[in-house]
DNA sequence: GCGTTGTGGTACTGACCGGTAACACCCATA
DNA sequence: TATGGGTGTTACCGGTCAGTACCACAACGC
């Protein structure tokens, strides 16, 4: 039942080689960009080959597709982590949003939004990965607006429209400085004080 | 003395070849993205060949150098040009600004700032694009926190960034949607509202 | 006239890339 | 032991790309 390991190696326990390609091709991707980087490199960063590569993923395009999914899932399980941590405290989860998107910027320098960056450099519309985007982006603004309205503030919308731009904004900011500097290096200060000056009055 | 024209046709004044292949490479790595577009479909475009093109940028990165160059010196004379037709007036510059902004969210879809795009194809920090692109970034977060100063605003320093990431921001979100949809179409309002709250208080 | 300079055209090199074919191999199962 | 599926290896194909060599031509200054 079991089949994700395979060839298991005598030091540690390797993983299936779809896993390895998948893990290689984001970390290339992500550091390199889509188009800088070719499915001879990824098949060797994960160990294995072409072939191998082309058995699980018919094509480069749905290798990228697979990329932004993966990705696109662990965003969205970022938002479903704070509603199981703070169930039914939407402030709790704004708070604990801002200090995800803190770590973010706290470490070495970011190279933004995978999604945010394959939009940039896949510019046919008709490629497979740009439902993903879109998908995405929808729905991370929707839970914004879900849990922005949750939290008693008036025109949601526009607030989780402003919170969505000030971070994107931050995470493409930040990849036109060599070092950590530039505007984004103050974002979550923002967000914390465009957050406070729009909280509903106690009471209100 | 003007050495702008050469080869005149009978119907019209041809450009020089250099500033064909630079109109021509601005149009197409606008629209499809740089690496996506190589020298020979610019040189077709700028009704010329490679040959010519190669005479006048040694290598595809000093083309790609150029174009950039040029969108930053115009997104400079953006602000020079408030700044002639509202001397002294920070206010008016500003809002100047603001309907700038809006008329490119306006019309069709916006492809984003070309620089930051560049940042985002070009991660190769050795890549001379790079300075362009940081430099320009500096430059305009500077002209930003200048005016804002002049207008009187409290912190224009945190201001200036977060109208930075707002602005930068609802660029990067547009190319994330088919359509003229999502977050970026209500840009303006969200940054007079933004200057408006700020505003200093009059005789304060 | 002459030579120079810039341009257009063609063909080419060498490298890379996405994708495929063919074959050998390991290992689990029967 | 026999079989079959998943894997590894090598080699290859066709296309594209950045960059160059070489030559022909047209306009200019002397």
């Amino acid at each position: 039942m079991n089949k994700t390991i395979t060839h298991s190696t005598p030091e540690t326990t390797r993983l299936a080689p779809r896993e390895r390609i998948l893990a290689a091709a984001r970390d290339l991707f992500y550091r390199h960009g889509i188009r800088a980087v070719g499915v001879e490199a990824i098949a060797e960063a994960a160990a294995t080959n072409k072939m191998t590569l082309y058995r699980h993923f018919g094509s480069k395009d749905e290798l990228v597709a697979a990329y932004l999914t993966e990705l696109a899932k662990e965003g969205d399980a970022v938002w479903e982590r704070l509603a199981d941590e703070h169930p039914g405290d939407p402030h709790a989860q704004l708070e604990g949003w801002v200090q995800y998107v803190d770590a973010i910027f706290a470490g070495r320098v970011d190279r933004g939004c995978a999604l945010a960056n394959a939009a940039v450099e896949l510019r046919d519309m008709e490629h497979p990965a740009r439902h993903i985007i879109e998908h995405y982006k929808t729905r991370k603004r929707g839970r914004l607006v879900a849990v922005l309205s949750a939290a008693g503030y008036t025109q949601p919308e526009l607030l989780a429209d402003e919170v969505f731009l000030l971070f994107e904004g931050a995470r493409i900011s930040s990849q036109c400085y060599a070092g950590p500097s530039g505007p984004a290096t103050r974002v979550t200060t923002m967000l914390r004080s465009l957050l406070a000056d729009r909280a509903p009055k106690a009471g209100g």
